[in-house]
DNA sequence: GACGTAGCCTAAAACGTTATAGAGAAGCCG
DNA sequence: CGGCTTCTCTATAACGTTTTAGGCTACGTC
């Protein structure tokens, strides 16, 4: 067995052409004859040769490495950001560089510049604020970004593509939705998170609130961006006399921490009960277990 | 301003010392002088110098990077770990790289060589299948791994470390926690795919109900990987006339895959259908824009 | 004073690839 | 036939870092 995987070198010296040639062939870069194809091609099959991206970054200008931020991989909002680009990403040959911001603007500046260091082709972010990521752009000597798309936060940044929702319009069709049904008292639950995002669906409800004829009816109830500690802000009020009948939950946590709530609020009926609004199943301990591979080796 | 961004050779030469040495200072490779390591350090800041990932992963023997490899990292559970692994990274200055699987054996194969392209310094992997890692440390030319260790599946496999669940104590505990809620017809819902984990929690949950004096009463329910088609199977069993009383959901997807059958089933009192088993809101189209940099910047 | 050792430092050779500049052959046009 | 272009190919210089091998000084010991 060779001690050392073969480089390009050994394929070139092996097809009999010289070191560029076979370079060529690897990544299709100029033309190549196809007589000197073949061989390389052969060589390369032949040696079990495999580019080393490394080098091929180093000395390239492209490392086919996308950089991509999220705030919580664990959100599922983003974990599906998350998929769509991989699936993209590795369609066109890019592997994905992900880390996470924790929704903490200092933190994701920090990260950028670690995938920056990485010579990054291309970044997706979404920003722990709208105005996060315009201050990784400027300063004395700031990380010189590649071509970066900022998503769902930081709508119409300078310097950055960006792709957004349109809140305004999600905001009023949800809470026209609901005054459809006949809700009248409508909380609205959201995270404390000052956030374009938030204020224009909170902008849009209002206005069709207004329209309705139900103006400063609404109540802002604000929590964190845990799941728990929305269920605390939204259980508060759920439990006053006079509590909403209805829920515009801003996101996704925060539908989450509206259904929590309400399950403690109301009955639920016996079959439903005990599949999942019984009490909670004993903690299993995970029981997890370690093995190592020289043990698994020498089963 | 600089046309180009500075290396360790512009870092040295402000700092009057050998590239060597201010390598040194970069990465504590070896001791420095304290003279020396001020001047460096002070080069360093004033000309913004940052290290250049790429060379260093071509050089050294290391490239500070991990790859990992989900089936989905849409499923919470993954995502899970993935989180907590990108957060152990971070800490010790790596960074991950995230790739999918989608359950294939052939795609996690190709997608585990682009990482080993990288010059990955380890690799985890919730392997598609117990063996589908076997077969990627074997071959002629096969790739040759970094430390490698697999997660929830694959338990033992030999070469690798592994982390593991104890399925069958888990399945066992399940099940006499629904016996002792008083439960004779028990359906156990999971996945149409061979997996150690999985036979092995149906393993501990016949236990149980033998224990039980409930031989062979349980019925297990086969579906695939997404929720549709396990709600679809459950919800089938779910309007026979002799239906189980309980449901013993073997992954988190199959659990939801319960409640969204489980909800079809039964009337839920009138607040809860309100909030979260009313019909289903018009579906708001996204409305998403795009706006692209150029034009954020002309503002 | 010779010698060994420890501590700090440097020059230069890698690492494996791609980009550049240009060479040689073949074909076409006048 | 000279000059031009086109096509294929090659030799070689990067890319920015880390590692290697060794050199110099200072210090202690015999």
């Amino acid at each position: 067995m060779a001690g050392r995987a073969p480089t390009i070198r050994d394929v070139a010296s092996r097809a009999g052409v010289s070191v560029a040639t076979a370079s060529n062939v690897v990544n299709g870069n100029r033309p190549v004859g196809e007589a000197s194809r073949r061989s390389v091609v052969a060589a390369i099959a032949a040696l079990g040769y495999r580019l080393d991206r490394s080098a091929s970054a180093l000395r390239g200008k492209s490392t086919r490495l996308v950089g991509m931020v999220v705030p919580d991989i664990t959100n599922v909002f983003f974990a599906s950001l998350v998929h769509g680009v991989e699936a993209l990403a590795e369609r066109d040959g890019y592997d994905l560089l992900i880390v996470s911001s924790s929704e903490d603007a200092a933190k994701e500046r920090r990260r950028v510049e670690a995938l920056v260091a990485r010579r990054i082709d291309g970044l997706i972010v979404v920003p722990a604020s709208d105005d996060s990521m315009a201050a990784v752009g400027g300063g004395a000597h700031a990380a010189r970004l590649p071509p970066a798309v900022l998503i769902d936060r930081g709508a119409g940044a300078p310097g950055f593509d960006t792709v957004h929702a349109d809140c305004d319009a999600g905001g009023y069709a949800a809470a026209r939705h609901l005054i459809g049904l006949g809700h009248r008292d409508i909380a609205i639950l959201t995270h404390s998170k000052r956030l374009e995002n938030i204020e224009q669906r909170i902008a849009g409800a209002r206005r069709a609130l207004v329209e309705a004829g139900l103006e400063g009816r609404e109540r802002v109830i604000y929590g964190g961006h845990d799941l728990e500690s929305l269920r605390g802000a939204i259980e508060l009020e759920l439990h006053r006399a006079d509590c909403p009948t209805a829920i515009f939950a801003l996101t996704n946590v925060c539908a989450l921490a509206s259904i929590k709530a309400a399950r403690g609020v109301r009955a639920i009926s016996s079959f439903a009960r005990a599949l999942f609004c019984g009490p909670p199943i004993r903690k299993i301990e995970p029981l997890v277990r370690f093995r190592n591979a020289a043990a698994n080796s020498a089963q």
